[in-house]
RNA sequence: GCGCCGGUAGCUCAGUGGAUAGAGCAACCGCCUUCUAAGCGGUAGGCCCCAAGUUCGAGUCUUGGUCGGCGCACCA
């Protein structure tokens, strides 16, 4: 069963289309009219509003307040869920729902139950959602970590909404950091037994602890054995024992996180079976590439874009360009992905056009691959923004932040805000175990509901609890709110912003709380109790869900 | 210099071309004999960065500025 806030809103174009289709042929119009209906933001608006009579007045050549009255005239309520409907100033229709829409959104929600919110907007489309897809010479750093949160929780929504979704991690195991890796690993490990005085790290490796203790470990197990070998066999032996190790720490500290993929792409695997080859060739008989001192490459230029790119450098080793083509090609070409989604860091936008665009050559619709920006996060404490590098390899890890803070709140504080803005990441605040954290408001709304219910275990409510008698603005407000979840999940995927169902979840919260407050249970009239029960195992249900997109847990006690 | 993102309450941020611009935090004043006070109610707080334009209507769209973040490698 569709859900009812859906329903209703799909009831009011249809009247209002309806009406005004009427009124063309009366007055002899042609039918172009563009508008909307909307949730009013005030209250005595109603519950849905139009502007059709604004939009329409100049193609009936009258004015919009006489044109609206026309409409609603025309336009009949019965059998629908809307009690009256109002015309207001500049020329809005404005709907009120009645008092069935309330009765039937409660039911709809119970009968759902776990699937409530679940609709079949995406009609089975195969998507494929990357994100993080940190580099493999290190530990995750706080920018993966919001990655990992936004990524998990839109792919949840998607998979709500009816998307046949896979969630990927494509694994960078090959080009120039990998060799910077080993090239860094390898100095290391020398130092242990070569101890140059006054040692200093060269300024192009990686600076962080962890490859110290790669390379102490790797002493620990061969010894000097790769002291005296030459230099190549000693950076393969040292990154055949580290690589592995990082990628593994990455899948188990992403499982912390709650985070889990269904694939993990290996970059490598590009260059074995010369895939990228295959695609550039591709790219060459379309006539997009060309050689210039020594390398080759895309004509970025010719396709609108600011300058040409290289594809392989005059050494023959392919750029990180090239690869991505080649593993972008496989998500469409190969695996016939329908839409791609990457969840990419800011400091990547300048990429996302030019691999649009050698996409269009390859035949791939630039539409099929959306990225979702996501801006940088700051550390702030105390106030103030805490400056973190990875090459100084000062920066905080995901695993230093889970040790800090509940993963729950690290999960639903990277969903707070939407992608594409700053994010200021308050490590005090989110430390906090008190009420101005967020994540315990929502939580604590869902086990006060479990407490109740758990009270009052003895009464049964049902489908065919009075429902009717849920009619203070505390009780509708709060249905109305739930009853949308179904269109807000939507409405995040249609954004690509998870940041909707965190918004969803605290101003679910906050008209619990305040239903709480006003409208008791126990102690009231049998029928009345049955009725505000099942408002409250609907509010369950619906924060439940919410949950689980957010993967935060549903405690039954504070 | 060119490009992307942002500028809304003291702070962090919502806001689909619509009606009276909202929330949380901080400040101040109240509410537990009751189903969980990690809660609720109230007060105060605004040249929506500036300027021009588009139209019935602009925080929202266009252009030009300004301030901040990030890019502009044969790095990834």
């Amino acid at each position: 069963m569709e859900d009812v806030y859906s329903l209703s809103l799909k009831q009011v174009y249809d009247m209002l289309r309806r009406s005004v289709q009427n009124l063309c042929d009366k007055y002899g119009v042609e039918y172009c009219i563009n508008f909307f209906v909307e949730e009013p933001q005030v209250l005595e608006f109603g519950d849905f509003a139009s502007n059709v009579a604004m939009v329409a007045a100049k193609h009936f050549k009258l004015p919009p307040l006489k044109l609206a009255e026309e409409i609603v005239a025309n336009m009949p309520l019965n059998n629908s869920y809307f009690a009256k409907c109002e015309i207001k100033k500049p020329g809005f229709i404005n709907f009120f729902f009645n008092n069935e829409w309330y009765v039937e959104a409660l039911q709809n929600i119970l009968s759902s139950g776990t699937s409530f919110g679940r609709t079949n907007f995406g009609k089975g489309e195969k998507v494929l959602l990357e994100f993080v897809s940190a580099n493999p010479t290190g530990p995750m750093h706080i920018g993966n970590a919001r990655g990992g949160a936004i990524g998990d929780s839109l792919a949840e929504c998607f998979k709500f909404a009816g998307f046949n979704v896979e969630k990927e991690f494509y694994v960078n195991d090959a080009g120039n950091q990998i060799e910077k890796f080993k090239k860094s690993l390898a100095i290391r490990y020398e130092q242990i037994y070569k101890k140059t005085p006054n040692f200093v790290m060269p300024q192009d490796c990686y600076q962080g602890e962890d490859i110290i203790k790669h390379a102490k470990d790797f002493a620990k197990i061969y010894g000097e054995k790769y002291v005296n070998s030459s230099k190549q066999e000693m950076e393969q032996a040292i990154l055949d024992y580290a690589l592995p190790i990082n990628i593994k720490n990455l899948e188990s500290d992403l499982l912390k996180y709650k985070v889990e993929y269904d694939n993990w792409f290996f970059e490598s695997n590009l260059y074995k079976d010369k895939k990228i080859y295959e695609v550039i060739d591709i790219l060459t008989e379309k006539g997009y590439t060309f050689e210039k001192d020594g390398a080759l490459w895309f004509g970025y230029s010719k396709c609108g874009g600011a300058k040409d790119e290289v594809l392989i450098r005059d050494n023959k080793i392919p750029t990180y360009f090239a690869s991505d083509i080649a593993y972008h090609y496989n998500k469409f070409k190969v695996r016939g992905f329908s839409r791609a989604i990457n969840i990419w860091g800011a400091d990547h936008h300048g990429h996302v056009d030019r691999l649009k665009a050698a996409l269009s050559v390859l035949g791939v619709e630039r539409a099929s691959l959306y990225v979702v920006l996501m801006q940088m996060v700051r550390i702030v404490k105390r106030g103030e923004a805490v400056k973190l590098s990875k090459r100084l390899g000062n920066s905080v890890t995901l695993n230093s932040l889970l040790d800090l803070i509940p993963i729950d709140v690290a999960r639903f504080f990277f969903n707070m805000r939407e992608p594409n803005s700053h994010f200021d990441f308050d490590l005090d605040l989110a430390c906090e175990q008190s009420d101005n954290n967020p994540v315990y408001y929502v939580q604590y709304a869902y086990a006060r509901i479990c407490g109740i219910l758990k009270k009052l275990a003895g009464f049964n409510f049902s489908l065919s609890a009075n429902f009717s008698l849920l009619n203070s603005f505390e009780e509708l407000d709060l249905i109305k709110h739930i009853a949308k979840f179904p269109f807000e999940i939507i409405e995040a995927v249609k954004s690509y912003n998870p940041s909707k169902i965190v918004r969803f979840c605290l101003d679910g919260a906050a008209k619990f709380h305040k239903f709480y407050g006003v409208c008791r249970i126990k102690g009231e009239a049998a029928d009345l109790v049955s009725a505000r029960l099942g408002l409250c195992e609907a509010v369950r249900i619906t924060l439940k869900n919410a949950f689980n997109i957010l993967k935060i847990e549903a405690r039954e006690e504070v």
